[in-house]
DNA sequence: CCCGTTTCTGACCAACCGGTTAGTTTACCC
DNA sequence: GGGTAAACTAACCGGTTGGTCAGAAACGGG
C-alpha cells in the first residue's frame, strides 16, 4: 500500500533502478507472497517492462535472494554499529540492544521482515540459500556471543545457548504476526517487555 | 514423501474422499505452498481428477479453509480432552498440559501445523477467514485462561495475559522452523525446556 | 432389475506464468 | 556530434493455472 514510486518517464542509472526494483519486489513478496507474485506485478510498479528486470536479475529466484541479501546486510551492519557503542563486559545490555535494533527494524521495514523471516523460508524448491544461510547465522551469532558471555559471567543460567537464542529469535519473529503499526505500542516497546519477561520469568521474584 | 495412498480404482463414500483430499492438499501446502500447489497435483496424489475435486470442494480457497478447520477442530477437542484430566485448580500444569499436547500435535502433523500457522495467516488475498479466526481465538482462549488463573492464584507475576500468551505461542510455532523430526529430541522434550525457561527466566534464580 | 443419486471423467477455456530474442532508445564520453 | 555502452521495449514462446461443463460410470434402495 505504498506509492508507486516511479518518479520519471526517462532511463534510471543501474543502481538505483536496483534499489526502486527490490523495494517493489520487497513490497509485493509480502503482500502476496512469492510465487503469488508475477515479475509483470513488479516490473508495473516499477513502471517499466518485465523483460527489463531480466537485465537486472538474472531470473525471479535470483530477484528473490537479492532483497533478501539486501535487507539482511544492512540489518546486520546496523546491528554492528549499535553494539560497538555497548560495552564488551555489559552483555545483558548488548542483547537489549540487539533486540532493540531488530525491532526497530521491524517498525522501519516490516514487508522486508516478512520477506526475509518468513518467506524466503518457506519456499522448499528454492536453489542455492547459501548466502542468505551465511548471513542468518552471522545475525543469529551476533545474539549467540552475548548470550554466552552473559552465561560466563554469570549474568544468565547456565542453560543452553541455542535454546535461549531461539526464543528470543522466535518472539521477535512473531511480532508483525500480530502486532500493528497503527497501535499503541511500538515494536521498540513490545521487544522491551517481552525481552524483561524472558530474564525474569513468568513466576513471581 | 508419503504414499500415494490410492487405495482403490473404484469410486470412494464421500466421507472418505474428502478425508483423503484433505490429507494430500495439506501435505503439498505445506511442502510447496499455496500458490505452489495445483489442483492437479492435489488431484493426481489422490488418484483422481481435478475436475472431481470440484465436486467435493467450491474452489481452491474453501479447500484451503477446509484444510486449516478441520486440523484446528482436531487439535482443540484433544487439548480440551487432555485438560479435563488436570485439575482446575492447578493452573501451571494445565499450562504444561497445553504446550504438550500442542507439541505433540506439532511433532504428529506436521505438515498440518505448517499450513495452518505458517500457510493460511501468509495468505493476504484470502477471503472470509472468519471461521478459522474462531477456531483460533478459541485455541488461544483456552492458554490465556490458564494464565489469568495463574495470576489470580499468585503462582504467576501480574504481567499482561496477552503478552505471556504470544510468548509461549510463538517459540510454539517457530518449533518447526529449526527442529528435525529425526533429531535427538521431541517437540515434547523441547517444550518442556521452553515451558521451564519461560516460567524461571533467563537469570539464574 | 431398474432408477435416482452420488461420484467422477475428458475435453475444454481464457488468463496468466517465467523466460527469450531481436531490435530500439537514451545517456554519456571524447 | 558521432559513437558506444547501458537501459529498455514489443512481441512472442510453450507451458501451466484455476475453473467449467456435459455426460458417463458406479452405487444403493426399492
Amino acid at each position: 500500500m505504498t506509492a508507486p514510486a516511479q518518479t520519471s518517464h526517462t532511463k534510471m542509472p543501474g543502481k538505483r533502478r536496483k534499489a526502486q526494483i527490490l523495494q517493489a519486489a520487497t513490497e509485493l513478496f509480502a503482500e502476496m507472497g512469492y510465487e503469488g507474485t508475477s515479475l509483470r506485478d513488479v516490473a508495473e510498479r516499477c513502471g517499466m517492462t518485465k523483460a527489463a528486470l531480466y537485465y537486472h536479475f538474472a531470473d525471479k529466484e535470483a530477484l528473490l535472494r537479492s532483497v533478501v541479501e539486501y535487507r539482511m546486510t544492512r540489518m546486520i551492519d546496523l546491528i554492528e554499529t549499535v553494539l560497538s557503542s555497548v560495552p564488551e563486559d555489559q552483555p545483558l545490555e548488548r542483547i537489549r540492544a540487539f533486540v532493540h535494533a531488530s525491532a526497530n527494524h521491524i517498525d522501519n521495514d516490516r514487508a522486508g521482515w516478512v520477506v526475509g523471516s518468513r518467506i524466503f523460508w518457506s519456499i522448499e524448491a528454492l536453489k542455492d540459500r547459501s548466502a542468505v544461510v551465511e548471513l542468518r547465522d552471522r545475525y543469529e551469532g551476533l545474539l549467540r556471543t552475548e548470550i554466552g558471555k552473559g552465561i560466563a559471567a554469570g549474568l544468565l543460567a547456565d542453560r543452553d545457548v541455542g535454546m535461549m537464542s531461539r526464543m528470543i529469535l522466535s518472539w521477535l519473529n512473531y511480532i508483525p504476526r500480530w502486532h500493528r503499526l497503527d497501535g499503541p505500542m511500538s515494536s521498540h516497546e513490545i521487544s522491551d517487555q517481552f525481552l524483561d519477561m524472558t530474564l525474569d520469568g513468568m513466576r513471581p521474584r
